[in-house]
DNA sequence: TGAAAAAATGTAAGCGCTTACAACTGAGTG
DNA sequence: CACTCAGTTGTAAGCGCTTACATTTTTTCA
């Protein structure tokens, strides 16, 4: 009968079955190379026998690491979110650290609190999403000398490690297909801007094809909505409702979500999708190919940024100052749903 | 000049600058209702003064308590549940208790391996989804008397706690609903069944409802595949290339990422459905609605879910011994793509 | 073979917090 | 006015682990 019945057993009780000191188990378990064979297999062996599981909370007081990282997102309710942390934690398992998670709904002051949150967890590093955030968020991080990352947006000279992409240049390049093939009136459904700098950006990535050509954005032809179905589809239906000399030929979409509603109200219309009007999207999702036409978009990768995001977080806990990563590549898949604009 | 120059104060810092004990500054933090007001003012202005921040590994060494809740889910590049996962979140965050989120990937000897990161971690409690698990992973849980609950799957007599819905029972209820229509030969496309008790316990409910009418499941028209658009493409094409007097009239998808793919490969196959073809899902996707036609399916509680079994771990940890919740209601949405069979 | 160097192991001091218990305060009471 | 007693505050003992340093053992090599 052991003289300490405790329910989980500790790192003493390790210790004193495998006949040695605390320091000795707790060597196998982080260092096993430092310890002999012989006894390494013995205690191997107790910790085994008695199923014991490291006391994190613990651990984390004594090495100042909680072998932990945080990410603070919008919302989990968008796909390619979802798709980007499922990256991160996938990355983060194998390096044995885990993943905190907290969602802001797209509000800065409940982003603070989230941050703040996972500093109080020890978190050792931090992942979050765009440039906008309240400045006593980033205060707060490096004050706690936590590193981070902003990922899904990318600015040269930033003054804080980015792994992102180029937003207003996609947003530019895939609106310049449209105007090569023609359109000059390009209407937007944009992504809700306040407090979002991709949604802003891509914004002004259209409006900069259009100057560069002499055009502008008529702000009529611009609405901004959340990023759900059916809010692309009134917004498609309000586009199309406009006077006929002043109807856009084709849509810029500030996600595939908005753009696969915009398509569906045409179709739902009666409209022919991209013989009476063009569309594009952006993220590219899993459906975006699928669609028939199949929908013309940008690809976000996602994945990529995630276990880039990861990786660097990595390097900066492993004291390797990892150089600041470069813009990740986007690509522009040119499908189905863009066309000349119609005759006349 | 401080004596102790330390980057982040903690809560001695806090005592000195407030003349108080440490103590007393921890009562402020968490039970401020035992302080005299007078001087928990005193107290609080000085954590706002250093902008303190719990250590929150000594607090939960030291409380046996991390405030940190633990979900471990097949993926993320599921809608579905990373809808259901946004849900938990929102819960977690509003009971100031944090989401360590932990992927398996469907893989149940990983399942057992981030089982055991989060109980390292500590949390105060485990969400899993499904019943089939490794025994190990739920001996382990119990051995560290850490609360779980299992999610999407819902079975009576269970001997652990469930926050889910009848799965066959929804498959058999819309499996009835083709029937009805006057459909005999019924294929089905379902998810990777192995170590998923609810893809298995939906194909089961199919047959169910078939063998219940004296008809039964034509193993060929039983095709497994994983939750991918494409693969849904697949399998439809390959049902559809049964010979004339076996090909299936309906179609029981498992879920509606497979069925939105079976029902885009019948439009590109130039098959109408639900003239032709019938085809349901399972989750009603957001999009299902959308769809025209409209996709039939079983509308699935994700986010009730997740707030559900949030809940119940919280009612847990405040020791409240919650009754075992009851199933969730799931309701059969019937919409454009189901009718009777062709009259051939 | 034995001394020095290297490797393995043990000792024990915290890490920053919570909390049981002790000590003190002041109001209420006979 | 002494005495309770409830309400505040302080004291200090851990929580289970890591790790600097001390000590012991093993290896190396003249």
């Amino acid at each position: 009968m052991p003289l300490k019945p405790s329910e989980t057993p500790n790192l003493q009780d390790i210790a004193d079955a495998a006949g040695v000191s605390t320091a000795t188990v707790s060597r196998v378990l982080n260092s096993p190379a430092a310890v002999r064979p012989a006894l390494r297999e013995r205690v191997e062996q107790q910790i085994r026998a008695l199923g014991y599981v490291r006391h994190g909370a613990a651990r984390a007081l004594a090495s100042a690491r909680s072998y932990t990282i945080g990410a603070v997102i919008p919302t989990l309710e968008s796909a390619i979110f979802a798709s980007g942390v499922d990256a991160v934690e996938n990355r983060l398992a194998e390096a044995r650290q885990t993943l905190l998670l907290a969602v802001t709904n797209y509000d800065l002051d409940h982003e603070y609190t989230q941050v703040r949150a996972l500093l109080e967890r020890g978190v050792d590093g931090m992942i979050l999403v765009g440039h906008d955030h309240n400045p006593e968020t980033l205060h707060m991080l490096s004050q706690h000398h936590c590193p981070f990352v902003l990922t899904w947006t990318y600015a040269a000279p930033s003054p804080y490690p980015c792994v992102g992409f180029d937003n207003p240049g996609a947003a530019r390049r895939i609106t310049e297909h449209l105007l090569d093939l023609g359109h000059k009136k390009i209407g937007v459904i944009a992504g809700i801007q306040n407090g979002n700098d991709r949604a802003r950006e891509r914004v002004q990535g259209v409006a900069a094809a259009l100057s560069a050509r002499g055009l502008s954005l008529d702000p009529k032809s611009l609405i901004e909505k959340p990023y759900v179905i059916g809010d692309g589809r009134d917004a498609f239906r309000a586009l199309m409702q406009r006077p006929k000399t002043k109807r856009p030929t084709a849509l810029f979409c500030g996600n595939d979500v908005l753009a696969i509603g915009a398509l569906l109200e045409a179709r739902h219309l009666g409209l022919s999708v991209p013989d009476d009007v063009s569309i594009v999207g952006f993220d590219n999702l899993p459906l975006a190919e699928h669609l028939s036409p199949g929908l013309t978009t940008i690809h976000v990768p996602s994945r990529r940024m995630g276990k880039g995001a990861a990786e660097y977080l990595l390097q900066c806990i492993a004291g390797e100052a990892p150089e600041a990563p470069a813009a990740l590549p986007t690509d522009i898949m040119i499908r189905g749903t863009t066309a000349p604009p119609p005759k006349r």
